[in-house]
DNA sequence: CTAGGGTTAG
């Protein structure tokens, strides 16, 4: 056997480790190493092969190692009399390589056990096993080990620990390791950087990456490169990436497949596509995974022919396609109108047998769901036997996106008990569901049931309770709760900012938002959405500007388009209507249909036709099918009396094939939800709810006579207007008048906006009963009490 | 005999 032996080149063999190996011989590479390892590990490494001496159960262990046997490993070494450090090393290693690292603790266990002394070779093993198997305790007990045997300075070792904190997310006791070697080497340095990478933090890495090449005098190797444009893409930082390509070149390390691979995979992931196709194009070498990069890049950057054409490519150039292809040709298939190329992916990967795999699996439903075909998602969530949490959040996703909100949140429910965490994605998801669907006895029922599983203390899930509450219309609540949370984060003080805001309370919201800053938390760009909120809804102009300008001078932030949606709504609602609409065109950001619906909002509070015609342009040239803003307009030509600019929306609506939402209201009573449409006859007291509607019309001296004055006539309805007192907000709460004590709030909720004459009679409506009414629509909450409402009449 | 490396789901 005179042939170069083919070495691992890495530690993780998941099946035989070196099944290649017919030659027993050992120490090849002890016999090379005698000087600190080189920049780039060979792979291959020559020499003289042994004879295998014949016997001897020490030499028995070596061989059934080095072939992967370790269970006649294991027996040979139980017939070692007193087996020496190195043999306990062989074993240990053996099993790590083996893919064993719960058998390798234990043989780590053995060895101390035997009252063998472990030296410098025996931790870097255990404790990368221990990182394996996430074992924190181990892993520090051996550390202790190592400072104890005086191996605290061994590179080998250090690098282990640093790598074995970094992937268990301890980035701290990694840096302390790391600062504490008293030599390192490269490897440390790409140890640490990949650390930071790891977990999520892009510009440490960077600093660390640079650091290790100014400071350090030491060169960046390939697999330091590789790791720093992982941190590029994290921090979505072009300029950076590009300074390490050229680095690379000017190092000749753009050849390696690996660079190259790295470099397309972050300009796709910093959205250079065409500097992608250059790197691309000019590699000497492509391996799968640089075919796999381009198809998720093209998927990524929205190009989804682009990613079937680059398939297609790779398909004639007979790479092979693995999973991961169809992952990401699966993204690809989600962008696209139809389910047939989605489908066509499915039965592709059924036949090429690459299921049961969890992550390709949650690709599929999740494609399924953003196509819209949820049963296809249900079905494969059915099937995938491990579900990780982005499986579940997946599937919650696919409910959302279609609009089943009691399917998601029964989903959520079912994963709050398994032994799984549900982390910032989840809740983002679910929440809008709970909004949406919007009872206070749903929230109540969510809310005992995440109190029952133990989830109380939980930040992240209590921020959602917080938010759900306030959106639900118990902002007292919903504070009691924010109250009680122990670790408040900067996104438990959004909420509570923002809730008051839409219970129409900003000074209260402003008033939390320096306690927020007393107590040193710092704000994010949410927080200046919460904030700008307040100051809009509550139309608190000086305070609006004010804080709009220190976001930028005190926290140097750029505002986004949601600071601007805010300012426009503050300006569309205190200001005048060319002032905001120059606030608009003087943006440094696009403005978007958002932006643009304020201005309509706006001009249709103050009745300026003009201008709301101009916003209602700028929308259609965005989006064509935006249902709101023809309501809007139409119910403006109604006012002016425009009939025939009515009947014109009317059948441009009709001929699209647009509906408007149904109107519901909602009311909960006693923990009760009783559900009204408009002329609602479906509940048994109707009778008694129309008559009493009426009789508090009568009161209120509502004039129910002219319906052509009316201020929202219904564009889509046919030609009979219902009166406003049969409105199904109106019904609602004259139902919750004439059902619930004296002295109790009325809370309705509604799927649209409340409309001007609704608003109107309930403020009357409330002085006349001496009961406040509490109104959700879509934005806000309206609180009316004694013949006036929170929004100040501006909505 | 030992340490670090590229692609995947929101």
């Amino acid at each position: 056997m005179a042939t170069p032996l083919l070495l691992p080149s890495r530690a993780s063999h998941a099946t035989s480790a070196a099944a290649a190996t017919t030659c027993a011989s050992q120490n090849l590479t002890a016999a090379t190493s005698k000087e600190p390892p080189p920049r780039v590990r060979p792979k291959y490494v020559g020499g003289r092969s042994r004879t295998v001496p014949g016997s001897g159960p020490k030499s028995l262990v070596l061989s059934h190692v080095a072939a992967g046997r370790m269970d006649e490993a294991a027996n040979a070494f139980s017939a070692v009399r007193a087996p020496d450090a190195f043999l306990h090393n062989v074993m240990i290693r053996g099993f790590a390589d083996a893919g064993l690292p719960g058998d390798a603790l234990s043989a780590y266990r053995a060895m101390l056990a035997a009252g063998a002394r472990p030296d410098r070779f025996t931790f870097p093993v255990v404790v990368k096993c221990c990182a394996r198997l996430s074992a924190l305790e181990v892993g520090r007990a051996a550390h202790a080990a190592v400072i104890k045997l005086g191996l605290g300075a061994d590179v080998y070792t250090g690098n282990s620990l640093v790598a074995f904190y970094a992937r268990l997310g301890l980035v701290g006791d990694a840096e302390r390791v790391f600062d504490g070697m008293p030599a390192r080497d490269i490897v440390s340095w790409n140890t640490l950087v990949d650390g930071y990478v790891s977990n999520g933090m892009g510009a440490l890495a960077l600093a660390c990456f640079q650091e290790m090449n100014y400071a350090q005098q030491v060169c960046h190797d390939s697999v330091g490169i590789i790791a720093a444009l992982a941190a590029c893409c994290l921090e979505s930082g072009l300029m950076q990436g590009r300074e390490i390509h050229g680095y690379a070149i000017r190092h000749g390390l753009e050849q390696d497949v690996k660079v190259g691979t790295s470099l397309i995979d972050m300009y796709c992931k910093c959205g250079d596509m065409s500097f992608a196709e250059n790197v691309f194009a000019t590699m000497p070498l492509r391996t799968v995974v640089t075919w796999n990069c381009m198809i998720g890049g093209y998927a990524l950057n929205e190009r989804p022919v682009d990613a079937f054409d680059c398939f297609m490519q790779m398909r004639a150039e007979g790479f092979k396609v693995d999973a991961v292809t169809a992952i990401n040709l699966l993204a690809a298939c989600a962008q696209t109108e139809s389910s047939l190329y989605g489908r066509s992916v499915h039965a592709y990967v059924v036949r090429r047998h690459f299921l049961p795999h969890v992550v390709l699996e949650t690709a599929l439903l999740e494609m399924y769901g953003k196509v819209g075909k949820v049963e296809s998602s249900e079905k494969i969530f059915g099937q995938i036997t491990n579900k990780t949490l982005v499986s579940w959040n997946n599937m919650i996703a696919a409910y959302m996106y279609m609009e089943m909100y009691q399917e998601a949140i029964a989903l959520f429910l079912e994963l709050l008990n398994q032994p799984l965490y549900p982390d910032y994605f989840t809740m983002t998801t679910v929440v809008p569901a709970f909004v949406l669907l919007g009872s206070l006895k749903q929230c109540r029922q969510m809310h005992s049931y995440i109190i029952k599983l133990g989830h109380g203390c939980n930040t992240l899930i209590m921020n959602a309770v917080v938010h759900m509450y306030a959106r639900c219309g118990d902002i007292v609540a919903s504070r009691e709760i924010f109250d009680r949370i122990q670790g408040k984060d900067v996104i438990s003080w959004n909420t509570i900012i923002i809730g008051y805001a839409i219970h129409g309370k900003g000074k209260t919201a402003l008033e939390m938002f320096d306690e927020m800053k007393c107590k040193s938390m710092e704000p994010n760009e949410s927080t200046f959405v919460s904030v700008l909120t307040a100051c809009s809804v509550s139309g608190l102009e000086v305070e609006g500007w004010k804080h709009f300008n220190s976001m930028q001078q005190e926290y140097g932030m750029i505002p986004q388009i949601e600071h601007y949606g805010c300012m426009t709504d503050l300006l569309g609602r205190t200001g005048d209507l060319r002032e905001t609409l120059r606030f608009i065109e003087n943006m440094p950001i696009a403005p978007t249909s958002r932006i643009w619906g304020s201005l309509l909002i706006a001009s249709r509070n103050k009745n300026d036709i003009d201008i709301a015609e101009y916003a209602a342009e700028r929308i259609f040239q965005l989006e064509h099918n935006n249902t709101g803003c023809y309501v809007a307009l139409s119910s403006m030509y109604a006012d002016a009396g425009r009939w025939e600019d009515v009947e014109r929306i009317r059948s441009l609506m009709k001929e699209k094939g647009f509906r408007r939402t149904e109107a519901r209201s909602l009311v909960e009573l006693n923990d009760k939800e009783y559900s009204f449409v408009n002329e609602d006859m479906s509940h048994p007291q109707s009778e008694e709810i129309h008559e009493f509607s009426d009789f508090l019309s009568r009161n209120i001296g509502e004039n129910l006579d002219n319906p052509s004055k009316l201020r929202d006539p219904d564009p889509f309805a046919s030609r009979k207007t219902v009166p406003p007192n049969k409105h199904s907000l109106r019904l609602a709460v004259a139902f919750g008048l004439i059902s619930s004590e004296a002295g109790t709030p009325i809370l309705v909720k509604k799927n649209v906006r409340v409309c001007n004459q609704c608003h109107h009679a309930l403020k009357l409506i409330s002085k006349f009963s001496g009961q406040k009414i509490v109104v959700g629509d879509t934005k806000i909450y309206h609180v009316l009490s004694d013949g006036s409402c929170c929004c100040g009449d501006y909505w």
